[in-house]
Formats: C-alpha cells, structure tokens, sequence
DNA sequence: GTTGCAGTGCGATCAGTGTTCACACATTCA
DNA sequence: TGAATGTGTGAACACTGATCGCACTGCAAC
C-alpha cells in the first residue's frame, strides 16, 4: 500500500525525469544542466540531489528507459510487419535513431570515461532487449532451414546457450545487428552526409540485401 | 621565411596541441579542461585563446589529426599486408580504435549539439580519406571480376563518381565500411562486453567472412 | 494526542569550468 | 627612436555539479 509520501515521491521522481528528457531531447546530453531540470519543475536545485544521488545516476534512468523504448520500438515493427519482419524491424531500428538522435547518442555514442555498466545492472540487460528483438525472424529461418552458415566461435556459443538459441543462429543475430548498427550509427552522427539529402533508400536497399545473403528473408508467397 | 616570432607561434601552437591530446587520451574529450592544458604548459588560461578561439577549435584540430592517424594506420597496414588486404586494414581499423578509445570516440562517438561538419572543412576531408582506405583491395577485386554485384544508389553513384569508381565497387566499399564500423563501435564502446575477455577471433572472422562475401578476397595462390 | 523521527526542500557555499577584458611586456617594422 | 602589432597575465563573469546545515512536513509509535 503506498502512503501519501510514497506517492508524492514517484510523481516527483517522475517529473524529474521527464523534465530531463525534455532537456535531452533538445540539446542532448551535454547541454543537460540539473540547475535548469530544476528550476524547469519549480525546484531548488539541491532538492534534485534527495532523488538521484548525482547526474549520473539521472542519465541512467535515461539510457534504462532509452534501450526499453528502443527495443520496444524495434519489436513492435518486426510484429507488425506484413512482409520481412527483419528488414522491418531493421528499418524501426534506424527510424527510432533518426527520431531520437539526442537518446540514441546516449545509448550508443561516447560512453562516460571510467564508467563500466555493471554485467547486471539494468542499463545492461536493457541494452540486451534491443539485440533481441531481432532475433525471431532469424530463428524462423534457422527452422525453415533457410539461414546461412556462419562460423560461430566460443564467445558467440556461450552467449547463444544463454539465450537458448543455435549457435548458427546466434553467429547471424550479432552479423546482422552489427552491421545494422553500423550504418545506422554513421548516419545518426552525421557521418553520411555526403549522401546526400535523402538516404533513405539505400538503407532500405542495404537492409534488404542483408537479409537475403543471410538467408533471412521469408520466401516470397 | 619564418620569422623568429611565426617560428616561436608554431611551436607554442604544437605544444599545446600536444598537451591537449594527452589529456584527451587520459580522460576523454569531456575531461580536457583548457585550464588544465594550460598549466601544463607553463601558461595562463586566458593565453590559450591567442592561439584557438575555443574550446570546439582546439578538439576540431584533434579531430583532423585523428582521422589523419585514423587513415594512415589502415593504408599503412593494408600496404602491408601479406593475404587479404582488405582484411587486414579491417583489423588495423579495429585495432587502432582500441588503442585509442578516446580518439576514436572523439571521431566517431558522440557529436557537438548544432555542430555540423562544414562540407568541405579539414574533418570532412579527413574523414573521407578514412574510408578511401578501404577501397583499392575493392577496386582491384573489381577489375578481377570477382566482385559481389550490389545494387547502387543514386547517392552512391554520385560518391563513385566524385572518386572514380565503378559504382558497383562504391556500393561494395560502403555496404564494407559500415559493416566493419558497425562491429568496431559496438566493441569499442563496451556494448559487447558479453562477450567475453577475448574478442579478437570473432572480429577476425567476421572481417574474413565480409571479404568472402563480398568477393573482396584475392584468390588462394 | 503528543512526541520524535525520517523524509523533504531550501539557501548558502565551494570548487571547477569556458570565456572575456583591460592591462603590461616583447617583438617587429618604419 | 617611435609606433604598431603580437603575446601573455590576472581579475572577473556566468555558468556547472555538488555539499552542508537548517527548517519544515508527514507519519508512526508511545
């Protein structure tokens, strides 16, 4: 049963952090001040300091929250999808970074010096969810005996049997999510803008490909 | 000719530099402190600005000398190399980014809010050049006919010409370059601690398998 | 029902940051 | 020699994250 105090204290915890948010999305991560979180939600800026015991700690609750939204974003449209749902799930993987540039810059960009994410902690296996998303439309294949062979290593087999998954299919998850995340990342930092103003359908085209030379993509009907 | 003042300019220009990166490779970019530069030298804070208008100057000219260092490493060790060249540049890609995780995070990580790369500034240039490195092994694997066809883009085929390639080869060496980034960035910034203390034979036949795939590999002699 | 305690918020304050400005010194050139 | 230009300094400003002691409030036990 939560008390009054109990109470107030998520809502507040939950202002905070929305407020923060709103920051982020607007100048990321580095033009995110504590002083303006606080005074954006009518607090004295030492009062910020009896919820999150600094900064950080505030910018994990938003990496937490990030890697969710993002793998629910991914799943979503890998459920979703009328065709392959890895190209699609691929395709709601760049689209959430170009819409979030400033969270996807959190999650995936400079990490903070020094600072490890504990193996368990629950900005890692929040990161994990994201990588898992992908994963059904290639044990689907791996069944219809359609995915290609990739030599798997002992790194990638622990990490299958932790996942319950075949090696095989283990070794194409993490080609296939590498290489997704490749293209994404060099595009949301602006790596690529000698693209041109329109990359659009070569991403698509490069997903499309990938999906085909791992023996991912469904049989046409 | 330089005169005795211009001569005492450079040098004091590359002394700071100098400090600058070795503060950069200690903490990372968000702990170079002009302050503390400065000290190191011998000099005021205030002095600094004589010779970089901010803070975003002195990292811009970091930047430029890192994808320098960046693209001269992997031409170097693709010259080098014995079997497959496009291997091994792939490694020294990796390797360099290992070597200089906060260099590369500075190239590669997180971008300045409102920053953008002017199209024909020193980083833009630089960076091209990184992956210009990348594409000799792909244009002589063309001129074999062992290429992999991959469908081109209209931006793509902008980019080969703007080079002087084939576009199937622009295709080939961009779908290359992303994917090898996507593997190293992942890596180098510690989203794929799951995998164990020893990464490197899953990197290495990934870089292989890339090459294979592609059609990028010289035949076995 | 009062008393005491833990939770909550605030103002003042500290050390540190990038940056600016007026001033002093050194070098260069006429 | 004198003027102009370049170079370095110390003080200051407006920020930042963070700490501390003091007040106040909700709550629970006596």
């Amino acid at each position: 049963m939560a008390t009054r105090r109990e109470r107030l204290r998520e809502q507040t915890s939950a202002e905070i952090k929305a407020a923060a948010l709103a920051q982020l999305r607007e100048g990321g991560a580095g033009a995110l001040s504590l002083r303006a979180v606080a005074v954006s939600i009518g607090m004295s800026p030492a009062g910020l300091y009896r919820y999150y015991p600094n900064r950080d700690a505030l910018l994990t609750d938003l990496i937490t929250d990030g890697f969710a939204a993002l793998a629910q974003e991914v799943a979503r449209a890998r459920d979703a999808a009328k065709g392959d749902a890895f190209v699609a799930a691929a395709l709601a993987y760049r689209g959430w970074a170009l819409d979030h540039p400033h969270e996807f810059a959190l999650l995936y960009g400079t990490p903070v010096p020094d600072y490890e994410a504990p193996e368990s902690g629950p900005t890692s296996t929040a990161s994990r969810q994201v990588g898992a998303a992908f994963v059904p439309p290639i044990t689907e294949a791996w069944h219809r005996g359609t995915l290609k062979h990739r030599e798997s290593t002992p790194a990638l087999t622990t990490f299958a049997a932790a996942m319950g998954l075949p090696p095989e299919a283990a070794a194409v998850a993490f080609s296939a999510w590498t290489t997704i995340h490749g293209l994404v990342v060099l595009e949301t930092f602006g790596h690529l803008a000698w693209l041109g103003e329109n990359p659009t359908p070569l991403a698509t085209s490069r997903f499309r490909a990938l999906s085909e030379d791992l023996g991912i993509a469904p049989p046409e009907n």
